[in-house]
DNA sequence: CACAGGTATGTTTTT
DNA sequence: CATACCTGTG
C-alpha cells in the first residue's frame, strides 16, 4: 500500500484541501463551507491515511448521517484505493451502533435477536405504555412523550438520571419512559436513540473492549459533524480516546436540524475538548456563481456568533438572481414551470432542475401545474418502502416469528387479517401478561391451557398461535425470499388488502408485498455472518435503512423538494420558492432569534444548492389553511444586496391587481383595505393582513410591528389608518 | 368489529 | 383546505 502513487490523491486538491488530507494525526476540524469539496476531503484523507501513511483500512471509521452518505462515501474511497476497503468501518452512527451490539449483544445485556423499532413502531409502543399505566392519551400525547423519551436518551439519561425538580408533569413523563423501558426489555426491542446510547454505554462500562476499539479505530473521521446530538458527540469523543485522531467535517453555517437535537456548538466544544485542534477552512467554492455567492455571503452576515466563513470563486459572476412576485401561489407555480419549460427547451436536462420550498405542503400547486404543463417530475420525500403498511405488517409477521415475545409485533398482526380477535379479547391477554410479567404471546399459551378464554376467541387464539407455528415451520431453513413468501401467503395478507380497499390502492399493496419477497432475493446476495442470519440482517436492513421514497425513478425529472432535504444537493438551477414572512422564515421560528437565525441558515443552504441560476418566488397573497392570507415578502429577500437580483416584473404595492379581495366592513365611514396600515390604541402600528365575517362580527386580522398579529373585532378596536 | 361522521390540527426528517 | 385521528353507532 505505502507504495502507491500519492500524486492522485494531493493533486486534485486546493490548498487548503491539502492541508486538511495530509495534517499530521491529531485532532481536525474543518470547516468546509456549501460546495468547498466537504466529501472529497474525506475521501482522499482516507486514501491518504492508506496510501501515504500505511495506515490499515482496519484502523479507519467513517462516520456519516445517512445511508446515502455512506455508500457513496464508501463507493468513492474504493475507486480511490483501487478496490475494496476490506475492514474499513464506514456507515451511518445508527448502522455502527447496531454493528457493535450485534456483536456484543450479551454484554450490552440485549437477547441476540433484539429487534429494532422505527419511530414508527415506537410511537405505537408507546401508545400501549400509556394504556398500560390507564393514562389519557389525549392529555399525554404519544409524540410528545415520544420526543421526552428520545431527548432523554440524547443526552444519554436513563429514567434513573432524570431529577424532576419537584415537576409532576416531568414526574409523570419519567413514570412512562420507566415503563416505555420496561416494555422494550421485555419485548427484546431497541429503538433508533436507543441503538446509540446503548452502545455507548456498552464502550463506557466495558473497559477491555473499550481499550480494544480504541485500539483498532485509530483513526475516526466524522461528516456532517454540525448535525451530532450530544450523544454522538459523547460517543466520538469516546472512540477518540486518548489518541485524539479525530477528523470532523462540518459547517455551522448549514446547521439546520437544532430542532431534532442537532448541537451545532460541538464545533466550538471540538476546539476546547481537545487541545491542539488544527482548524482548517474551505471557502474556496466550487459550484456556484459569484453572484450567487455574494448574495448567500451576505445573507448568512445577519447571523451573530458564526465561526466565520465568506465563500468565493475564481469562476464567473453569472446572471443575476431572478426575484419574482407573484400574485398568489397559483401564478407563482405558473412562472416556476414555465421558466422551467423555457430553460428545457433551452437545453438544460428537466433533473438539472429543482424547485425548493419550506413545507411539503406547497408542493401540491406545483405538481398541478407541472401535469397540466405534461412535464414529468419527482417529488422527494413522502413515504418510503420499508415504510409503507402492508410491508410492516408483513414483517411484523416474520419478526413475530423470529422472537415470539415481541409484544409490539404481536398486536400488529394479532388481528390481521381480522379473525376475530377483537379489543375484549386482547385486554385480558395484556392483563394476563402484565400480571404475570410475561409477554403476550406466553399470556395466550397460559389462557388457553387454563381455559380462561370464551369458546370463539379461544378458538381464535389458538388458530393464530398454531399459524405462526406453522409458518415457523414451513420457513425452515429456507432461502430468504422463500420465507417471506411463506408469511405473506400463510398471513392472508394478500387475500386481506385488495378485500379491504377496493381498486388500486389494495393492488398496490399486493405489489408491494411481491416487490418484498425480491428485495429479499436482491438480499441474499449479501453475505450472511456469523453472528447474524440472514433473515436478522433483513430485518435490520428493513428498519434501519427505510428504503427509497417513489420506486418509480424517472429519467428526467424536475425535482421538487424541501430546503431540507436539499441539503448536500447541487442542481444547475434552483427555483427557492414560498420567500414570504411566515411561511419562510416559518411564523413559529419568528419569536426566538435562534429560531430565525436557524430559517436563515436554510435559506442559505437553498442558494448554494444553484450552481449557476438562482430563482427567488413569492407570492402575495397564498391559500394558507383554507383561507386566503395576503403575505408580506421574506426579510430574508431583504438581506440579499440589489445588485445581486434582477426583478422579473416589478410592481409597485401589496395589493394584487385584478382580484383585489373584498373590502372588510366600514370603519370611520371607510372600507379598510388589505395591505393598508393601521393603529391601535395598544397595539401601536400594523398591517392589515387579512379579514373574515362581516357586519357587527367583522374581523381583521393585524400584523402588528410590536405585538405580532392579533384578530380584532372591527367593530370595536376602533382602527386608525394612518 | 367495521365504518361513518365529527373534530382538532396544521414546519422541517433521518435513523 | 386536507388530513389524521377519535368516538359513537349499526
Amino acid at each position: 500500500m505505502r507504495a502507491m502513487d500519492v500524486t492522485p490523491i494531493i493533486d486534485p486538491l486546493n490548498e487548503r484541501q491539502r492541508e486538511a488530507v495530509t495534517a499530521p494525526p491529531g485532532p481536525l476540524l474543518v470547516l468546509a463551507g456549501a460546495g468547498s469539496g466537504k466529501t472529497r476531503v474525506l475521501v482522499h484523507r482516507i486514501a491518504w491515511l492508506v496510501a501515504a501513511e500505511g495506515v490499515s483500512p482496519l484502523s479507519i471509521l467513517a462516520v456519516t448521517f445517512t445511508n446515502k452518505a455512506a455508500g457513496e462515501m464508501r463507493a468513492r474511497i474504493e475507486q480511490m484505493l483501487g478496490g475494496p476497503a476490506g475492514g474499513m468501518w464506514v456507515g451511518t452512527f445508527h448502522g455502527l451502533a447496531h454493528r457493535l451490539l450485534r456483536q456484543h449483544w450479551q454484554e450490552a445485556q440485549l437477547p441476540q435477536t433484539f429487534q429494532i423499532l422505527d419511530s414508527e413502531d415506537q410511537k405505537r409502543l408507546v401508545r400501549r405504555v400509556l394504556k398500560s399505566l390507564e393514562m389519557d392519551e389525549a392529555r399525554w400525547q404519544p409524540g410528545h412523550v415520544q420526543g421526552f423519551i428520545n431527548a432523554r436518551k440524547e443526552e444519554g439519561r436513563r429514567p434513573r438520571h432524570i431529577e424532576d425538580g419537584g415537576d409532576p408533569v416531568r414526574r409523570q413523563l419519567v413514570r412512562i419512559y420507566t415503563a416505555y423501558e420496561a416494555a422494550c426489555r421485555r419485548g427484546g426491542l431497541v429503538d433508533f436513540a436507543e441503538l446509540l446510547l446503548r452502545a455507548h454505554e456498552l464502550l463506557r462500562d466495558n473497559e477491555s473492549l473499550l481499550r480494544h476499539y480504541r485500539e483498532r479505530f485509530r483513526h475516526v473521521l466524522v461528516d456532517e459533524f454540525q448535525d451530532t446530538n450530544t450523544l454522538q458527540y459523547a460517543w466520538l469523543r469516546l472512540l477518540a480516546g486518548e489518541h485524539h485522531r479525530l477528523f470532523a467535517v462540518g459547517d455551522d453555517d448549514q446547521s439546520i436540524y437544532s430542532w431534532r437535537g442537532a448541537r451545532v456548538d460541538n464545533l466550538q466544544h471540538f476546539v476546547r475538548d481537545f487541545p491542539g485542534t488544527l482548524t482548517v477552512r474551505l471557502e474556496q467554492n466550487y459550484r456556484s456563481t459569484g453572484t450567487i455567492l455574494t448574495a448567500a455571503n451576505a445573507l448568512i452576515e445577519n447571523n451573530a456568533g458564526r465561526m466565520g466563513k465568506e465563500l468565493w470563486t475564481d469562476g464567473e459572476d453569472g446572471e443575476p438572481i431572478q426575484l419574482f412576485s407573484a400574485f398568489n401561489e397559483y401564478e407563482e407555480a405558473e412562472f416556476v414551470v414555465d421558466r422551467m419549460r423555457q430553460l428545457n427547451r433551452d437545453g438544460y436536462a428537466r433533473r438539472e432542475m429543482a424547485v425548493l420550498y419550506r413545507s411539503n405542503a406547497q408542493s401540491r400547486v406545483f405538481e398541478e401545474c407541472l401535469v397540466a404543463a405534461g412535464m414529468p417530475y419527482r417529488v422527494y420525500g413522502g413515504l418510503r418502502f420499508f415504510e409503507r403498511a402492508e410491508i410492516k405488517d408483513a414483517l411484523a409477521y416474520v419478526r413475530l416469528v423470529r422472537n415470539p415475545d415481541d409484544d409490539s409485533s404481536f398486536e400488529r398482526v394479532v388481528n390481521l387479517p381480522a379473525r376475530g380477535l377483537g379489543n375484549r379479547t386482547l385486554e385480558q391477554l395484556r392483563a394476563a401478561a402484565r400480571d404475570n410479567q410475561v409477554s403476550l404471546r406466553q399470556a395466550a399459551g397460559s389462557l388457553l391451557g387454563a381455559g380462561a378464554l370464551p369458546p370463539r376467541a379461544a378458538g381464535a387464539l389458538q388458530g393464530f398461535l398454531a399459524l405462526l407455528e406453522d409458518m415457523a415451520v414451513e420457513m425452515g431453513e429456507q432461502a430468504l425470499h422463500h420465507q417471506i413468501d411463506v408469511v405473506i401467503r400463510r398471513s392472508g395478507l394478500m387475500e386481506h388488502y385488495p378485500q379491504k380497499e377496493k381498486g388500486e390502492k389494495g393492488e398496490a399493496r399486493v405489489e408491494n408485498l411481491r416487490e418484498l419477497v425480491s428485495a429479499a432475493r436482491t438480499f441474499e446476495g449479501v453475505e450472511e455472518s456469523a453472528e447474524m442470519p440472514l433473515i436478522d440482517q433483513f430485518l435490520a436492513h428493513a428498519a434501519l435503512e427505510a428504503g427509497d421514497a417513489q420506486g418509480d425513478e424517472w429519467d428526467d425529472c424536475v425535482q421538487l423538494m424541501t430546503l431540507h432535504s436539499a441539503k448536500g444537493l447541487e442542481f444547475p438551477v434552483v427555483f427557492l420558492s414560498g420567500l414570504e414572512d411566515g411561511l419562510f422564515p416559518h411564523k413559529r421560528a419568528l419569536d426566538d432569534p435562534s429560531g430565525l437565525e436557524e430559517e436563515r441558515r436554510l435559506c442559505y443552504v437553498g442558494m448554494t444548492r444553484a450552481m449557476r441560476a438562482l430563482y427567488v418566488t413569492h407570492a402575495e397573497s397564498r391559500r394558507l389553511y383554507g383561507s386566503e392570507t395576503l403575505t408580506l415578502p421574506s426579510r430574508f429577500i431583504s438581506e440579499l444586496p440589489v445588485d445581486c437580483l434582477h426583478q422579473v416584473r416589478p410592481r409597485g404595492g401589496l395589493l394584487p391587481r385584478a382580484q383585489s379581495a373584498p373590502a372588510p366592513e366600514e370603519n370611520d365611514g371607510q372600507a379598510l383595505r388589505l395591505g393598508e396600515r393601521v393603529s391601535h390604541a395598544r397595539f401601536g402600528e400594523g398591517v392589515v393582513l387579512n379579514y373574515e365575517g362581516s357586519g357587527a362580527q367583522a374581523r381583521v386580522q393585524v400584523n402588528f410591528e410590536q405585538a405580532g398579529s392579533k384578530w380584532l373585532v372591527i367593530g370595536y378596536a376602533n382602527l386608525q389608518r394612518c
